[in-house]
DNA sequence: AAGACGAAAGTGGTTGA
DNA sequence: TCAACAACTTTCGTCTT
């Protein structure tokens, strides 16, 4: 059977490795690149069908499905239309009166689509999630699973109190924590109207009350992104992600912001590499000060023993 | 002159009583 | 709810290249 498994949208290229080799794995459902192995795009839809057909009429009869359920359309696109042709299910011409009474029937159906309180605010929610993923660059796994969780929030009631906002903000974080995309809290929250600190409480009550499952936040995820960021090259990154893990071993990462020990971990490797580089300008990539780089440096370099005249 | 370094004081968040 | 606390930031003077 041919399978329907398609990408989200096309990839031509790995964006870490610049590979052309970027290959599907219709078992895993994930888009792979067989060069550097980085799963580049996760949980993909199967859109195919599971029956065949061998000729046109069969195909007729065997298909009873519309398109799949969409996560980004307020009612996930299970509702009913009421068509605009004036014509039957035979295909005859209504009647005036029966004309009439299917006009009106479509003017309710139109007046009652959203007017569930959780309805229109999901679908609120929905544009909202929307905007803000299209000025994070985000993937659109990570805005379908946002919706659900909003979902999710509405039929439990956890937006009572809050501002829909909020909690958009909190979903949108909790996705990109459970799907690995690596995006800090400040981003997010700045690409909203909402405070880092209400978004943190909204986050919190999310992953309490629909009992999330949020890995660790792995720091290995942030040096692919700020080394490319930076423009360093693919074994510079390497070096900074081996050395980010090393850290992590030395209990060097706990307590402190991941974002300086991968700022300072990327500063190493491109100085070991002879590449020049000041802290601030790392400090200002990933968002903290140049002193809180110098700070991470100074104890990454002592406990490793990197001897400090190759830098 | 620019970047690195270190000290000191201030800030916002966490924790435990 | 409050105080103690650790991590981080800001600021600034000094050192190195």
């Amino acid at each position: 059977m041919q399978n329907m498994i398609e990408p989200d949208e096309d990839i031509e290229e790995c964006p870490h490795c610049g590979s052309e080799k970027v290959v599907l794995d219709t078992k895993k459902g994930e888009m792979v690149c067989s060069s550097c192995g980085r799963i580049l795009q996760r949980k993909l839809k199967d859109r195919g069908k599971e029956w065949r057909a061998y000729d046109p009429m069969e195909k007729a009869s065997k298909k009873r499905t519309g398109p799949p359920v969409n996560d980004l359309i307020a009612d996930r696109g299970m509702s009913t239309f009421i068509s605009k042709t004036r014509k039957d299910g035979k295909g005859k011409y209504l009647d005036p009166d029966s004309q009439q009474r299917v006009y009106k029937l479509r003017k309710w159906q139109r007046r009652m689509r959203h007017t569930g309180t959780i309805e229109r605010s999901i679908a609120f929610a929905i544009t909202e999630i929307g905007t803000m993923c299209s000025r994070l660059a985000l993937p659109k796994v990570v805005a379908e699973s946002a919706a659900n969780l909003y979902r999710e929030a509405s039929k439990k009631d956890l937006i009572r109190g809050r501002s829909k906002e909020a909690v958009v903000a909190g979903s949108l974080y909790a996705s990109c924590r459970i799907l690995e995309v690596p995006r800090t809290m400040r981003e997010i929250s700045k690409a909203s109207v909402i405070s880092s600190k209400e978004m943190r409480r909204a986050y919190r009550v999310l992953v309490d009350a629909l009992d999330l499952e949020v890995p660790l936040m792995n720091p290995e995820r942030f040096v692919e992104r700020y080394g490319r960021e930076l423009d360093l090259n693919s074994d510079v990154i390497k070096d900074a992600r081996d050395l980010v893990t090393r850290a992590r071993e030395k209990h060097l990462t706990i307590g402190r912001n991941p974002r300086g020990v991968v700022g300072a971990c990327l500063y190493i490797a491109a100085r070991l590499d002879g590449i020049d580089m000041s802290q601030s300008q790392v400090g200002e990539e990933v968002g903290v000060t140049e002193v809180t780089i110098r700070n991470r440096y100074k104890e990454i370099v002592e406990e490793m023993g990197i001897e400090s005249n190759n830098l």
